[in-house]
DNA sequence: CCGGATCCTTGCCGATACTG
DNA sequence: CAGTATCGGCAAGGATCCGG
């Protein structure tokens, strides 16, 4: 009885740690950089400074922090040359790719809708 | 001559409009609020209230903004009934369900790498 | 070339109060 | 109950400099 609750207790608090990290994963992924670096990404390996270019409009600063978090959570893999001057590439990973489908479901969404959001946007701003 | 010309670069200005409208709506629909609303909403019908409720966290103003820009966007249709007390119900609409069907799939890549996700972070917070 | 650190601005977002 | 408006704090994000 009393290890039956506790067990239930501790599946409890196992269930409620599994969902908070979901929502903080989903919290770094569903963001428009994160997303757009890993469209740009796609199945090729690039520079720093051909990300930079790739991505319109992101900052260095942006750049380089949504990679960190990409990195943290093992969607890109970052790959640095000792050469001088410096040279580093990143890739996705497994997982990213992964993600990356999603994403890609995501554009192509937005591809095939343009017009119809576009009258919606019309007919809503009148 | 000139006539291909200018068609080509009104060709250009179109491709460039389009461009930039996807980029807006990509804008729009790629943040963690967005996402989760949709994701709650599902095939269901749902109350301001029971909305609020449903997406954990989210505050008042947030679901009031993310909803004007969804229906906006004619992702989602709100429909209001004129008692009193008011009531308004939301729902999404079929490019909304559309869009659906990719976040359904972005909360299974995330459920499905969890672990995965975690040993990461743990590796690189070393 | 890459990335960290700093300063500074902008706009997000929450809290609150008020209308229908 | 649902929505709008206003205010204020604070964090996101840009510009710049420096260091590897």
């Amino acid at each position: 009885m009393v290890t039956k609750q506790l067990k239930d207790l501790s599946e409890d608090a196992d269930l409620r740690r599994a969902d908070s990290l979901a929502r903080e994963i989903f919290s770094d992924v569903a963001n428009k950089w994160a997303l757009l670096i890993i469209e740009t990404l796609g199945d090729r390996t690039l520079r720093f400074s051909e990300l930079r270019k790739g991505v319109e409009g992101i900052s260095h600063k942006m750049l380089t922090q949504n990679l960190r978090m990409l990195e943290r959570n093992g969607l890109v893999e970052r790959e640095v040359y000792p050469t001088v001057p410096p040279r580093v590439e990143y890739t996705l990973t497994e997982p990213g790719r992964g993600l990356r489908a999603t994403v890609d479901g995501m554009c192509d969404w937005t591809q095939k809708h343009l017009g119809r959001i576009e009258d919606a946007r019309r007919r809503f701003d009148a």
